[in-house]
RNA sequence: GGCGGCAUCGCCAAGCGGCAAGGCAAGGGAUUGCAAAUCCCUCAUCCCCGGUUCAAAUCCGGGUGCCGCCUCCA
């Protein structure tokens, strides 16, 4: 099994991935706190998350992809207080509308999303043992990491730690604790919990915003992960507590390769909601653009760079997958016999697609070899040259990529309405008769209906009209 | 201030020492009644300054600029 190189935070170095116990891959993503509508820097990290997990599976491994959802921390509390309704109403919510995106973006659902809150059990036996290893302390009702206690701490954001200034953003419920750097594992109730809490032998509280992880991925996919996921920013302070509270209680390596996404900018400075410049997938949908363009847009700029979200960035992309889909519909149109260059050139792309992949999902190289290949088709296809045999042999390319990158499908033919299809009649008559006025009359008039037409030797084609 | 990343054609972007992929846009041509689609052709010495080398976008040193992280954050 040839597992792709993948840059490995730890290391800083792209490095083969190199699971446990192949084939088996467990991948562990951290998924979207379910507060709001996930915005479009979020999902572009969903979309890496789910080309590794095509692209591995392309390889032959056995993916255990288990994604996250937080369903209790302070921001969805917050929201709930805000509108005056349950926590879960409020998450139920959210998460609905986070896989309801998901799905039009056609991504593999993971195997499993557990919900933080079908997790409390294993977060308050996970603290225990910390607890039972030396590793934390009480204070004022919460229990907090003693960082102190893990000499590796750090190693993978590699921040000097006394860079940490003491007490120069200690937020008020981080107050008791005796280091800046040291984190909560579970925070005391307070009444703005209102009825959200959970007894545990440490007391009465909800747990810390990186307990989650920690815990689940344990109980799904063991206590060392094969593969871990996220955005940069998670880098720290996020993936750095979570690999102390897991190489804390268990002594063992947390994650062999870590892999991070990088941001999706607004005109130069990143999306966040805290910065009040998030757009949703209902902004590429209003630009009349599909789902899959943003999936083709997402997926053409390599995971780990950053990204500028723009009308014309996603136009430009949802063009170049229309040539592609469109060639790929054309290719059922070949009907020369025997075999010829196409056959070569259709393997050569493949093989070209996948070793770009292969190299830290060099999504660039791969795209345009998919280019170069739906040119070269083109070009036989046009001097009627395209042997049926080559035809197969492309469309089975298509086919693998179209596995990979997900957004390469021919959408389903859709019935020509009736009356559609009369206007184009009239207009081939008016044709015949070389009434063109007539002729492009009727053509704006089908325009104006979303069709297009299209005249070839075969005939008038008419399609939908894409922009 | 500390740490890290990036700077290649109008825009996006590959490239990891040997004469600069690909996509979008643009111009010219073929084809077409006109279009559309498609094909062909054209369009860059790689932020700046030094250095190493027969040879550098690619290595080294020094600048400049942009972005991110430094406990909200994909």
């Amino acid at each position: 099994m040839n597992l792709p190189r993948l840059t490995n935070t730890l290391t800083r170095q792209v490095e083969p991935l190199a699971p446990l116990a192949p084939p088996k891959v467990g991948l562990y993503t951290c998924g979207p706190t379910v507060y709001a509508r996930v915005h479009i820097g979020n999902l572009r990290t969903f979309l890496a998350y789910d080309l590794v997990a095509r692209t591995l599976r392309a390889r032959g491994a056995d993916v255990v992809h288990v994604m996250n959802v937080t369903d209790v921390d302070d921001r969805t509390l917050d929201e709930a207080r805000r509108r005056g309704v349950p926590l879960r109403e409020v998450t139920d919510r959210h998460l609905a509308e986070f896989l309801a995106d998901l799905d039009a973006l056609r991504v593999v659902r993971p195997a499993v999303m557990p919900r933080a809150t079908e997790h409390i059990p294993d977060m308050v036996a996970l603290v225990r043992s910390l607890e039972a290893r030396g590793h934390t302390y009480e204070a004022d009702g919460s229990v907090y990491f003693r960082i102190a206690t893990l000499p590796g701490y750090g190693k993978l954001s590699r921040l000097p730690t006394s860079g940490l200034k003491a007490g120069a953003r200690v937020s008020h419920d981080h107050y008791s604790k005796e280091e800046a750097r040291d984190f909560v594992l579970w925070k005391a109730w307070t009444p703005d919990d209102g009825d959200v809490a959970w007894d545990a032998p440490f007391g009465r509280g909800r747990p810390g915003w990186h307990l989650e992880c920690s815990a689940m991925s344990r109980h799904y996919l063991g206590e060392t992960l094969d593969v871990h996921m996220g955005g940069v920013d998670l880098v720290f302070p996020h993936h750095e507590n979570e690999i102390a509270q897991s190489e804390g209680a268990t002594g063992k390596p947390f994650v062999r390769h870590f892999v991070h996404t990088g941001f999706v900018n607004l005109e130069a400075v990143k999306m966040s909601k805290s910065l009040g410049n998030v757009r949703t997938l209902d902004a590429v949908r209003t630009l009349g653009l599909a789902p899959e363009d943003f999936r083709y847009w997402a997926l053409s700029v390599r995971y780990r760079d950053p990204i500028v979200f723009s009308e014309e960035g996603l136009v430009a992309a949802a063009r170049a997958r229309a040539d592609l889909v469109a060639l790929r519909k054309r290719l059922r149109e070949a009907t020369g016999e025997g075999t010829g260059p196409g056959t070569s050139a259709a393997a050569a792309a493949r093989s070209r697609l996948d070793e770009a992949l292969d190299d830290d999902l060099n999504v660039s190289a791969a795209l345009a070899a998919l280019h170069e290949l739906k040119t070269e088709m083109n070009r036989l296809l046009g001097r009627g040259e395209l042997a049926r045999a080559d035809a197969d042999a492309a469309e089975a390319a298509f086919a693998h990529a179209d596995g990979i990158f997900g957004c390469f499908a021919v959408p389903g033919e859709e019935a020509t309405p009736a009356d559609v299809s009369a206007l184009v009649l009239e207009r081939e008559t008016a044709r015949k008769r070389r009434d063109f006025a007539a002729s492009d009359r009727i053509r704006k008039d089908l325009a104006a209906r979303g069709w297009a037409v299209e005249d070839t030797p075969a005939g008038p084609k008419v399609r939908r009209a894409g922009r």
